[in-house]
DNA sequence: TCTGGGGTCCTAGGACCC
DNA sequence: TCTGGGGTCCTAGGACCC
């Protein structure tokens, strides 16, 4: 049997938990830059608002005070999520984090236990000591644990608990499932699959292999098996190191203004730069992008990027920012104003096997030697204590956050200035 | 007026090899 | 008229996840 459990309304409830004012109030949380809605409280469902609207279609609500707003604050989501990872893996040593606010946990060396018992453990533990609401699903391939979590949330509101051992109950879960709330199946499958009549995930463990794998390729295929109880998705203990790498925002207004873009781009590289290091990886590609506002009707529609390749293969920010700066000056152009750019780094290798070339002029064992030392320090001392020059003075322009909460858990100063 | 960010996997088709 | 067989690698595009 394999558990997944996750935090209810994640973001949400982080803000609540120092807050404790905002209980069963509509709240919620903005994506960065404040564009649109990522997360709700179950009051804000209950008015109806949807995930991703903009959040000037409900400015006349929040007006109104009937629904409080914030900005998303992720260092004190990834915080406390760690906390909570922590409370979870002490109920199996065999866990999956799956995103910043769900657990696979595998319990098939625990024998026959009862799990509807040992997930009210868990979802009272995390509530004592994180202060998160979280959901409990039981079932015998991931995906299956998935349609538990989403029962356990939506129907077993009294225990957020629910457990999917039998082919009888197998069977209920899969009827009583749209076929959308499959895990593997998505905005455009569901849809197809809707026209020919497939309503619930039990509809569609009746298509054929042939159909399934014709139109959905194997990818399909393995839902169906998981959903019948075979297993096909294993678990995935260790954090794969990335293939891929990036780093992208969409401007508080959009600009034509080359020093801004190359200044935000700068970021977008150091930040690549860091993520690089962090997992012992080198990166070979970098590729700049950017692109004008699509909703602008008024003016043309510009996209464009370019991908560098990088000889002598690098993590260090002052290379990545080079070679991005280059990139950039070939696909900006002046004419055009800029709402969203962005760096994304691939080709990406350990560090520990990086190709020497025949033009190798040693900077780069100078530049790993700084970059540990300003990793170190940023590390120590906040957020981005040293930078290079190239990455400006101050980044508070780049985001808007007009009501991010603090950093209660990661920034003592904060938590002090509220506490005054 | 205002619309997020960061990933992965699979397949088809083209280019190339012997 | 008839035009081999068996591969690999890369890329773009489409799907999905949170």
């Amino acid at each position: 049997m394999y558990a997944l459990v996750d935090g209810n309304n994640f973001y949400a409830s982080c803000e609540r938990v120092f807050k404790p004012s905002l209980r069963d109030k509509p709240i919620v949380v903005l994506s960065n830059n404040d564009g649109v809605i990522v997360a709700r409280s179950n009051e804000a469902k209950a008015l109806g608002i949807k995930m991703g609207t903009p959040i000037f279609e409900i400015n006349k609500l929040v007006a109104q005070g009937k629904i409080l707003v914030f900005s998303s604050n992720y260092p004190l989501y990834g915080d406390m999520s760690h906390r909570m990872m922590q409370i979870f893996s002490e109920f199996s040593p065999d866990m999956e984090v799956y995103s910043i606010d769900e657990a696979f946990l595998d319990f098939s060396t625990f024998g026959n236990i009862d799990f509807k018992k040992k997930g009210i453990d868990i979802k009272a533990k995390v509530q004592k000591n994180i202060g998160v609401p979280v959901s409990v699903g039981f079932g015998q391939t991931k995906t299956l644990a998935k349609i538990a979590n989403r029962i356990a949330k939506k129907f077993m509101t009294n225990t957020g608990v629910a457990v999917i051992d039998t082919p009888k109950k197998i069977e209920k879960a899969l009827k009583m499932t749209e076929i959308e709330d499959v895990w593997g199946i998505g905005r455009r499958y569901s849809h197809f699959l809707k026209q020919k009549g497939v309503k619930t995930a039990w509809d569609f463990t009746q298509l054929s292999d042939t159909f399934i794998k014709k139109n959905m390729s194997v990818v399909g295929l393995r839902t169906k098996e998981e959903l019948l109880g075979i297993s096909c998705i294993p678990m995935e203990f260790v954090p794969p190191t990335r293939k891929s790498i990036r780093t992208a925002r969409t401007f508080v207004a959009a600009t034509n203004s080359y020093d801004f873009v190359a200044e935000a781009v700068a970021n977008f590289a150091a930040s690549c730069g860091q993520k690089l290091r962090s997992q012992q990886s080198v990166a070979h590609l970098l590729t700049v992008f950017l692109r004008t506002n699509p909703f602008d009707k008024k003016n043309p529609y510009y996209a464009n990027s370019f991908t560098i390749q990088i000889t002598e293969a690098s993590s260090s920010s002052i290379d990545l920012i080079q070679h991005a700066h280059k990139a950039l000056q070939i696909i900006f152009k002046k004419k055009y104003k800029y709402k969203k750019a962005g760096v994304m780094v691939s080709g990406l290798q350990p560090d520990k096997h990086r190709q020497l070339t025949l033009f190798d002029d040693g900077h780069y064992q100078k530049h790993t030697k700084v970059m540990r030392v300003m990793d170190k320090l940023n590390a120590e001392n906040g957020y981005e204590l040293v930078k290079i020059g190239a990455q400006g003075a101050s980044r508070a322009k780049l985001l808007k956050q007009e009501q991010r909460s603090s950093r209660y858990t990661t920034r003592w100063d904060e938590l002090l200035v509220i506490k005054c």
